[in-house]
DNA sequence: TGTTAAATTAATAATCGTTCCGATTATTAA
DNA sequence: TTAATAATCGGAACGATTATTAATTTAACA
């Protein structure tokens, strides 16, 4: 996905964008596929995952969970936040209290009994900030 | 991995919780896999896998990004926070303003520059808590 | 200590979500 | 209309994870 490209419209792409915006189920991607089938017979997995990474690659759709594709593990009992750069993938602790109150505030605007909550920072590493 | 079962001690997820206690890296699969098959030459990939997932249950150790296994997208272009069922995996959307100054106050405790943070609220929606 | 049943292991196959590929089709600018 | 090339389709390939199996190891007790 380089940065100079220019993007083509095509009708798929279009629909996925609508879609998105018409719903507030936070799709899938099997969800959106399913559901495009029926307007396009023919239209394949990976045309739909193509378009959501232009999508997001031009900033109009954002993916939930972004952050490396594969499990990472944590021996720190004690609740803590994350800090994870965006170039290469580290994954730090942060040295910050947690909000307590910030779920208890949560509570209040939502009918989900909530239990707990997580926070991750993105970034820059050290290392990857000179390049 | 129910409940009630009772786990024997093994050499391999007593090493692989010792592992997690000291390093501050947050290892992924393979990194543990690698440092633990010069001390146990025969050992398996799924050996670590089942033991981490022992670990997990156990709750000696947590797994970073623990939620869907797979991607979901979001068509909201304003930044904001989210709600996560966890009987069910629904996520929904938490009208909640967005805490600015969190940024500001990690970027005090920490040589990363940070660009943003997201916050997920975990536990049980509406549906799923009267089953 | 020695026996034995039960848990753990290693190896490998299967699965799942995702990405990549070659051939074809569609969009765009000239 | 035409040439250039992005987007599509369908399927193969891929990486991470989970499940299956038979063989080995271990805890517990006689």
């Amino acid at each position: 996905m380089g940065t100079d490209v220019t993007y083509r419209k095509s009708k798929q792409r279009e629909r996925i964008l609508q879609l998105l915006r018409e719903t507030d189920v936070h799709p899938s991607v099997d969800w959106l596929y399913e559901k495009l089938k029926k307007e396009f017979p023919k239209l394949s997995l990976g045309t739909v995952y193509r378009n959501l990474s232009i999508l997001v690659d031009q900033g109009l759709v954002k993916k939930i969970h972004f952050g490396s594709t594969y499990d990472r593990f944590d021996g720190r009992r004690a609740p803590h936040y994350h800090l994870i750069c965006e170039a290469c993938g580290k994954i730090e602790d942060l040295e910050l209290a947690v909000y307590e109150e910030i779920t208890r505030t949560a509570q209040t605007q939502s009918d989900f009994t909530i239990t707990r909550h997580m926070i991750e920072f993105y970034g820059l590493c050290a290392d990857c900030k000179h390049q």
